[in-house]
DNA sequence: GAAAAAAATGTAATCGTTTACATAGAAAGA
DNA sequence: TCTTTCTATGTAAACGATTACATTTTTTTC
């Protein structure tokens, strides 16, 4: 025989398809005996219920979206994964997009994402010029979570942290080990809120220091290992280098760290560096790296259990959870050469 | 007015509902100037196409699965980077699936998929225990790839390479450096069979050369940077240990480097370290990694390539893929202390 | 023990697309 | 000109669960 239906499970348990969905959906509401029959049907029969058909007659997929730049960032997939393992356990299968930090591409993957009707979304940060639609569609259309920085609009769902005070901090760090000549470097600042977020944060604590950010100081580089290995050469060949480089992600101070080793360039003895994460080879690279920690697990698992509650109906939101992040303090920062302040 | 449907746009274009369904699927069917006036209401209506209803009405949904241990390898979010990157540019989203290295939540995944009527599926391996299964889903149920290993039957889909001759090559290397206490640390090796084939191409290697595989000198280790500093630690402690260790895995590894460099064991004069995967990690850290490269991203473009070949009914298979490997010979491994052959 | 309330179950319309099949009109072949 | 063959389009029956509403059965209340 085909494969059976809630049909054909009616028939033969003899009872309505409407008690069938029941002993699918709402066992509670059936009688217990009821309830058994319909199952032992099920289970001789091999039943296999039908996701599509059930997700089109309630109008609403029960799976839900994740959008994010890539899954490179061991640190972003350290979300996905705390994410995916709650909605995962109460039964939401996840999409995942890797927007690639292309406008386009996100603004595609959203269409789609729309055409299934997902349940719900979550959103990684997204790119700058696609914002407004998001927030639209997080307004009117379904059930959206922001992750990885915090919202001024107090009407949208977010688990983040303050960009913006973070690299304020590490910035300040760096001032009092002594250094004065200190350079950040971004990636994708102008495309990306947090990390322009980022990039305030530093200019704002140069300034409170009364610390000129000299030209060349602040740049931008793309994601990934080589990338910081490229800018710490560039760094290495001005004429009046910085005494101390705060990367915005560990990966790329993670590539300084290898091009200094290679130019020869002690860390921190010559040149301090600074990263954003905290990812696990953090600790684990030599001189371990001076960083800022990330919860990226603690979001995935609020964010998803505050959408398992909201579809569930059981909290309404919106949630707003500011988390806080940490310097962690280990060997790539030293105060700079001939200051002996301690 | 609510959501327009196909029906709307039909009334409205003057045309059957027949014909804006080829508009949307089929646009080659139907003669320039229908196809213009339907896509003009269609654009004018601001139409959202009803992912739902039209998978359901096919009886098969145009979403693709993918089963992954774990994404917290870099490697293997390499290949569900690139899959994603292929199959999403021809329109298939990507349900992932995270089993995690367990047993029965990667069963409960399988049958969430099954429900869902997924078109195609992927495996990065899988569990041991759930293999008949799944190989029965590859032959009965839906076009399916395994990758990251070669397969014996010649009638699935796979893009790999063998693990079994990989790790004999590296245990060969290391044989070659005059190594002859040689360890090896895999990582869930009676579960996962690629795993399981690496540990026996090690042995097997061994075996050839005459070299006694001592007591104690093959463990297994959870996956992640922790487990391989924990293991470095129990070989160091031992009464004789080896004078080369080839983790099954990159992570193992660094971890391992980083025990050593904590315990003041120095790589590669006091011991050698080999890993597996070649993480873009690999090559930064210091000294850097002696590995096995996995053409990772390759696996999923071609994987992603294939299926859409299959989906859309231009090559049938089975496609078998054995790719090669590459041992990246680099600064953690040499002769052991004491001796010179050269 | 009758009325009211609650619990269990049934009826049947509904969701929006797809697609096999039918048909009409146009082009090609005789 | 009359078939025959294409091409473009229309008709309408699926697909399989959900759920508002109706009905029956059981329990509670007085």
């Amino acid at each position: 025989m085909a494969k059976p239906t809630i049909v054909d499970i009616a028939k033969l348990a003899g009872v309505s398809t409407a008690t069938v969905s029941r002993a699918l959906r709402e066992p509670h509401m059936l009688a217990p005996d009821t309830l058994k029959r319909v199952q032992d049907v099920m289970a001789q029969q091999h039943y296999i219920y039908n996701a599509m058909a059930g997700d089109f007659s309630r109008r609403k997929s029960s799976v839900l979206g994740l959008f994010m730049p890539t899954a490179e960032s061991a640190k972003i997939s350290g979300t996905a994964i705390a994410l995916q393992e709650v909605v995962g356990s109460h039964g939401f299968p996840i999409i995942i997009s890797n927007t690639l930090f292309d406008e386009q591409l996100e603004r595609e993957q959203i269409i789609k994402c729309r055409e299934r009707s997902l349940s719900g979304m979550f959103f990684v940060g997204c790119m700058l010029e696609n914002e407004p639609m998001i927030f639209n569609l997080a307004k009117d259309e379904l059930p959206a979570f922001f992750l990885w920085d915090t919202l001024d609009d107090t009407s949208y769902n977010y688990v983040g942290f303050d960009n913006f005070d973070a690299c304020y901090r590490m910035t300040r760090y760096l001032i009092d080990l002594g250094h004065k000549d200190i350079a950040f470097v971004g990636a994708m600042a102008q495309h990306v809120r947090r990390v322009y977020k980022r990039q305030s944060g530093y200019r704002q604590a140069m300034r409170d220091a009364g610390l000129n950010i000299h030209q060349g100081y602040i740049q931008d580089a793309l994601p990934g290992l080589e990338f910081g290995k490229a800018e710490m050469k560039t760094f290495l060949s001005m004429p009046n280098p910085p005494t101390a480089i705060f990367f915005a992600s560990d990966m790329l101070a993670i590539g300084a760290l290898s091009a200094c080793r290679e130019a020869g360039i002690r860390v921190p003895e010559d040149i301090s560096i600074a990263g954003f994460d905290n990812i696990e080879f953090a600790e684990h690279v030599y001189p371990g790296l001076t960083t800022v920690n990330v919860p990226a697990a603690e979001m995935g698992r609020i964010a998803g259990q505050c959408m398992i509650d909201i579809l569930r109906h059981k909290k309404r939101g919106p949630f707003q959870y500011k988390l806080p992040v940490e310097i962690m303090a280990r060997g790539t920062c030293a105060p700079p050469k001939g200051n002996c302040r301690v």
